[in-house]
DNA sequence: GATTTATAGGAAGATATCTGCCTATAATGG
DNA sequence: CCATTATAGGCAGATATCTTCCTATAAATC
């Protein structure tokens, strides 16, 4: 739907606030499917379907540089005897971005209109 | 379906043939998802549900010693971006099963009838 | 021969990530 | 204001293994 550059989705948003809500509790790390199942669990109808939608918006935002990955030591994974993970944490690029957009409440949320880079 | 030891049900048959032939190709080990997609490509129909079905059979023939197993390094499927995979081998046992009992062609097949554990 | 009992097979889903395709919609350009 | 264009979101499926629940059926028991 053609990007407007420097705004938050409604999606992004919700998993900016969920994955800072889990920091509060000490999870530094969060990795998609644990996320995907938090937002299930609080915002009810939301399906993200198949969870394709948001792997994308994952990608997304660590290429705007609003989160950062790295990959769960596969060791782990085998250890405990499922998939790896991608283990995401919010950058300070993405917090600044939800406390900025977070007083703009609308469909899509101008994040770093104060001369970031966008217009 | 209470089960007369010491006899190959025809999954398990196709499990061993197949199993067998790719060994024939070099392929010493190999998995369950591969087995599947080998044993749906060549006897249509056969549609082990979901997978469910195939990899109880594995687990059930490398109880009774048909099979062995090993679990792949984690760090190539880490490597190579997928699920890591459990590697089968035939054992000694499960290929002297097969060609016993491949010429009792019906549907509950014995193999080792001749002294080796069942009445 | 009828009942009991164990178990194989089917259906579905959990675990985790990713890709491709198609459509809906927002932003831009004229 | 309408047409163009880029992209977000939904749907589906690939990759790989395993579990639980239920049903169908074969073997054993009486």
């Amino acid at each position: 739907m053609k990007r407007k550059p420097g705004t938050l989705l409604p999606l992004e948003t919700t998993i900016l606030e969920t994955a800072l809500g889990l920091r509060r509790y000490g999870e530094e790390e969060f990795h998609g499917f644990a996320i995907a199942k938090e937002i299930a669990a609080h915002s009810e109808a939301r399906t993200l379907t198949a969870h394709g939608t948001l792997y994308k918006a994952l990608a997304r935002m660590e290429t705007a540089g609003l989160l950062a990955s790295r990959w769960e030591d596969p060791a782990i994974a085998a250890e405990e005897g499922r998939p790896r993970r991608r283990l995401y944490h919010v950058t300070g690029l993405g917090g600044r971005a939800l406390s900025t957009a977070s007083t703009t409440r609308s469909s899509p949320q101008v994040y770093n209109h104060r001369g970031l880079a966008a217009s």
